[in-house]
DNA sequence: TAGATTGTTAATCGATTAACAATC
DNA sequence: TAGATTGTTAATCGATTAACAATC
């Protein structure tokens, strides 16, 4: 067993925030930021990114600030972006269309290499030169590419047998778009991605606004 | 100003994800629920489950556990989800599609009531019986209807222009898609979903969980 | 009553922030 | 040098967990 220096859940959730932003950065041909500055841009203290950034040896430097294109480097290593990782989509609906259209992921290393459904009326079509296949021919493509991720959208009633299905083809992580706590065995990593959970955040939000203006 | 109760955001983050299970316990006819079942099934301590529960007043039952109902009923009181929300979609793309043809939001009282873009090639289309109408109409729009909230899938290039018009137009809670931070007043509250991030973050455990094995 | 499970307090844990010395 | 800004330690803050008494 390898040792890996770890990671804590809130850093790595801060990480793409920071490598966003350094990326546009990088595209104007900024690359010299200060703690100061970054923090004013993200919302995030500057104290707090000095600590994040501690760790990145050779990225500051005292009275100047971080090398951009130093940071963008070291936060891409700490979260794989240099990596190529195949995904599939199990559920061809509008979610799962809308994600094969999506020209952002493969940036950063993910890309979408086949959409699955069962539904005749999707089946065969393509996204963007990604095909649509029926759920039968899942096994084969899985073993036939090396297929690292899985996003599914099916609708709820479907949604742990996708995974299921997904967890014996051997993928081990998912990005869950459906509103369930998925069962799966704890090897398989999992992203939830719950919009209504995120609106209902919203609206308690909204509504916590309003009764502090009054 | 009116005194309120202030709940943590980590409480409120995981409210939704009671609701969404109780409404399924309901739905099953199932009316009673022990903080260690709801730990079993969500992944939050028992000790956690019962923390957050200790404000719902009648809830539970020493010795029997907690009503589901009651439960229910008192975690939408907190959220505000027996009120009906109006929402529009700035960006009628295909993730701005996708939101409108989801049906679950409208349950929890979020009611998407149009969509706007530029684009001649989608204005005019009709998702769902929502229209899909010219930016320009917003302002004439929003001052008929009574719009709550927005959400933003424009391109990122627009994101916060768009972010911008919502506000003069006095929506103050935006449901941000585009990865960018949103710079907008701060009596504005805004919720991200930021798909990319989320991958990468999936990415990294990935990596992480791989390495654990070697 | 015995068993179960909540309600609640106290302990722990970890993340964030503050502060300032180091140094460019 | 003077000014700026990092690097890093220590203090704070708050959320989570443990534990157990209360009580159904």
């Amino acid at each position: 067993m390898k040792e890996t220096k770890k990671y804590s859940a809130p850093f790595i959730k801060r990480m793409p925030i920071y490598y966003r932003y350094l990326s546009t950065l990088l595209q104007v041909g900024v690359n010299r930021i200060s703690s100061n500055d970054l923090s004013r841009w993200l919302g995030i203290t500057a104290s707090q990114v000095r600590q994040d950034f501690s760790c990145f040896e050779g990225s500051g430097l005292q009275g100047y600030g971080y090398e951009v294109g130093v940071l963008h480097k070291e936060i891409a290593k700490v979260l794989g972006l240099d990596v190529m990782r195949k995904m599939i989509v199990l559920g061809g609906g509008s979610l799962g269309q809308a994600l094969a259209k999506h020209t952002n992921f493969e940036k950063n290393g993910f890309k979408i290499v086949a959409i699955f459904d069962i539904n005749p009326q999707v089946v065969g079509k393509k996204i963007k030169d990604i095909e649509v296949l029926h759920v039968d021919a899942l096994r084969e493509f899985v073993s036939k590419h090396q297929v690292d991720l899985a996003a599914i959208t099916v609708p709820a009633t479907h949604a742990n047998e996708a995974a299921n299905l997904a967890v014996e083809m051997g993928i081990t992580a998912l990005w869950n778009f459906v509103p369930v706590e998925l069962k799966v065995p704890k090897s398989v990593v999992i992203e939830n991605i719950h919009l209504s959970d995120s609106l209902m955040v919203l609206g308690y939000k909204h509504r916590e606004s309003q009764l502090k203006d009054e």
